[in-house]
DNA sequence: ATTTTACTTAACCATTCGGTTTTGTATTTT
DNA sequence: AAAATACAAAACCGAATGGTTAAGTAAAAT
């Protein structure tokens, strides 16, 4: 097993998102959340073993079957890292809209 | 040219999340930003390459440099993602922890 | 005019990624 | 006990990724 995935990564993936847009409101199967996409189960077994190894989805083996659950959490690191740089930027449109102003 | 690059994926890459880092202050020339990374100059070209594709730096050519800044605008998309979700995620805790207030 | 600088382009390479099908294995259901 | 279900594991595949070196090109410095 790889070390420790990183969150990054792990949402770079359009269908990983999806997943965890369909996981964030309701614990689902996997075999559920595979009736989701078009592709065959052992795909999406991947990557929701991705998502678990970032920590953005629990997998809890009840019986024959895994229950996915989102721990949405960890994209807390995302989020801050994204919004930190967001605001630097419009922190610096705004001081570039006030010199502009101030020329008139 | 690949199309319209994806800013996940531009992001997903260590690498790339320190460019956004060092250009976010300041605007840079290929070769400065080069120095910074202990890899070949095409690399970091490359790199700047995917940044430019999605947006997230806009390459200026002044003579034989290339001026890059970062127009780190494209990284609402990923904030408002994260943020959605991580918000969703808090709000599942609170009402836990509402619930388990509740029954005492 | 020549050389140096700052790059790009091209060719290549190993590894990873995202998918497949096939096979195996518990756990339920019948 | 037998069959069906819900998955995991393995083997495989083509394409993309992240890096390299080598060669080419345009601009600047000498």
């Amino acid at each position: 097993m790889k070390a420790r995935r990183d969150v990054f990564q792990a949402i770079a993936d359009p269908t990983r998102r999806a997943m965890i847009g369909l996981l964030a409101s309701q614990t689902l199967t996997l075999n559920t959340v595979a009736e989701n996409f078009q592709m065959s189960q052992p795909a999406v077994s991947k990557h929701m073993r991705i998502l678990a190894e970032c920590g953005l989805v629990e997998i809890v083996k009840l019986g024959r079957e895994r229950h996915c659950q989102a721990r949405l959490g960890a994209l807390e690191e995302v989020a801050r890292w994204a919004e930190q740089y967001r605001l630097f930027w419009n922190n610096r449109l705004d001081t570039l809209q006030n010199l502009l102003k101030d020329e008139d």
